[in-house]
DNA sequence: TTGACATACAACCATTTGGTTGTATATTGG
DNA sequence: CCAATATACAACCAAATGGTTGTATGTCAA
């Protein structure tokens, strides 16, 4: 019944569909930002950039701490990279890598339940 | 009319932010399929299917031709790359090889990134 | 203590999205 | 030719999205 997996890649990809997001994630895979230093950066209401904040944090790509009264934004790069991850699969079965087609396929029809993750580990 | 390099990251990643076209784009990477074999494989009907396709096929992840009275989809890996490319690109901000935004901006303009299909309009 | 600051969040609104049904057009097989 | 097939596309609808303003709450500095 959860589709834990579909969830996470839909809304990490979600989170990286709009450019105001993937600014905003450039700049805290730099370095950390408050949420009011990043929304003097976009013309838009602090309130706009909040909540991209918060779909970013709820993607998983944005970690926050509290400093004071400041909320701090950095990138998490393991959501990049599982994100990556599920770009590479796509990748792999045009290549014809992945040996068990007829699982990732048949995951779909039978459940809900989509793929593993990561290509290289069997799901069971 | 600016068709940025935004513009398309938007339609990739949205493309990619639901199940459903991520499953299509999967079979699609396999090998062609005609549009209402697609739909087959779904609990939705064949017009839903189509505008899925249709949303594929304008972020440049699916390729299709025709074969008399059928459209035949197929996987474009390019594309497939070409995200994988602007998720490194953010890899590589948290890495901190890339300093700045300004040696991004100015590493696009000397034409580095040949995984971009559109020329980069100088915004500066 | 008292503002000013930083954040959180609710309510609201216009547009987009993801689905539906219905209709039109082209192609194929018999 | 005719009927079935495959696609395209318009019109419509509910829900989600991306923005706004307003209000509440916690924290810092003087």
């Amino acid at each position: 019944m959860t589709t834990t997996v579909d969830d996470r890649a839909d809304r990490l990809f979600h989170a990286l569909a709009d450019r105001t997001r993937r600014d905003i994630l450039r700049r805290s895979m730099v370095e950390e930002h408050s949420i009011s230093e990043l929304a003097e950066a976009y013309d838009m209401s602090f309130a706009a950039v909040q909540k991209h904040v918060s779909v970013l944090h709820r993607a998983g790509l944005l970690s926050k701490r509290r400093k004071g009264r400041q909320a701090l934004a950095s990138g998490n790069v393991e959501a990049i990279r599982s994100a990556t991850a599920l770009l590479r699969e796509l990748e792999d079965l045009w290549r014809g890598r992945i040996a068990r087609i007829e699982d990732l396929l048949a995951a779909d029809e039978s459940g809900r339940q989509s793929l593993s993750p990561d290509p290289n580990k069997p799901k069971k």
